[in-house]
DNA sequence: CAGTGGTCTAGACCACTTA
DNA sequence: AAGTGGTCTAGACCACTGT
């Protein structure tokens, strides 16, 4: 919980005083000089914990009057960033099984290295799995991770979140990742494995994960139905 | 060009030296240091700019090695955020033409007052464009604008972009936005106005634009054909 | 070890809002 | 005028990377 540093320590306590409502929406927090003397800091690190707010849509800052918070309840949140599939759907408390349909570790093809930016024939875990949303198996998830970075993968991992294994147990440090989202024809994979439901067209999200030292280490492609499909994103103006 | 802000203009000189190739992918940036030398400024002050290149996707911060360029090429650059309709086209150096099928001055009903979160009734621009990519009529703007906020609107301001006419003449403060993609089927008004060219369903991106006193003051509906639709994101983890 | 970035401080000055 | 946030500074100490 409590991580090294301050000013996201202070991010961490505000931002959950906010989501239970210790502030409440269309109010104001209290001053950056109250707030020094309450984490006992200095005005720099409460602003950047500040940043933080305004960046994740908690508040809204407004110079000469202060820092009014934002209803979050309208914003479905944190649904934009990276986030994986298993955070959002326990977020939204949905009831959700995941089929392993393969784990198998392969050489990546061309294209695949062509989207890993590795060499090619490079030793790659290749893992597809259905998740079934109250009933219907309506998200398809295609995930190629490099054994280079990760070294083993069980069934068990993949029916649970490969994030969480990734980040808590390999210690690995994602940085960023760059998503697109298109809509493709459905093939015949997305047709036995999923509902389909009649639906000749599917929504691919595609992402590109990189550690901290730029390297992509993981390329997946989320396909969803069309009528399952819902992407919310928060973004502030840069002037 | 030069805005008032130290921090703010380093990150744009450095960002299009980046642009331009004087600093190169997979190269570093000088050290902090060194740019404090070269801006004749403080180490926070540099830090500031170099957080902005880090969230912008230019950059990547290595702790003990220094700030590492990114490809910026490979980013398809900058379609998140917010980013207006023209913005994004003119940047992939797309021809356009736009066709306006709707300008009236309306009540705001009940939906609409919902989606604004403004009194029923209240005076509304209601604006209805049509997109011709590489001659086929691919995207439908809808677009709802409260009067209060924009007292004035014309078909020649809608013909071009209304974004530069808010911020450039009237001098509105937009600060965030909150986007929703789905898919829909495909309305009456969808067909007459669009080359379908067969499909169902289109792309809805939905956009609730705030200005900085958080209030809305426009609502977007933006129908896109679905072999036509592109969404790119780029996310840092935040840890 | 020297050089890099990451955090934190105490204070200064400015711009804006409200009364 | 007093209180708010926005910017900037000069310096400190720490953690990490390379040689």
């Amino acid at each position: 919980m409590a991580t090294t540093n301050k000013y996201m320590n202070i991010f961490q306590e505000l931002s959950s005083e906010i989501k239970n409502g210790v502030f409440k929406p269309n109010a104001l927090l209290p001053s950056e000089h109250e707030l020094c003397e309450r984490f006992n800091t200095s005005r720099e690190t409460i602003r950047k914990a500040l940043t933080l707010l305004s960046q994740n849509g908690f508040i809204q800052k407004m110079q000469g009057k202060g820092s009014l918070v934002l209803d979050i309840s309208k914003m479905t949140f944190p649904v934009t960033g990276l986030v994986s599939f298993k955070e959002i759907q326990q977020s939204l408390g949905r009831d959700i099984q995941t089929t392993v349909h393969k784990l198998e570790l392969i050489e990546a093809e061309d294209w695949l290295a062509n989207q890993l930016e590795c060499p090619e024939h490079a030793l790659t875990w290749e893992v597809v799995r259905a998740r079934t949303i109250q009933g219907e198996r309506v998200i398809l998830d295609k995930d190629w991770l490099l054994q280079s970075s990760v070294p083993s993968l069980t069934e068990e991992i993949c029916g649970d979140s490969i994030y969480a294994y990734l980040e808590g147990q390999l210690g690995l440090n994602i940085s960023y990742a760059k998503k697109e989202i298109t809509v493709e024809p459905a093939t015949d994979e997305d047709r036995a494995l999923l509902d389909l439901d009649g639906y000749s067209h599917i929504v691919l999200v595609k992402n590109f994960v990189h550690l901290e030292d730029t390297s992509i280490f993981q390329y997946t492609e989320s396909r969803h139905r069309l009528d399952k499909f819902k992407f919310v994103d928060f973004a502030r103006r840069r002037k």
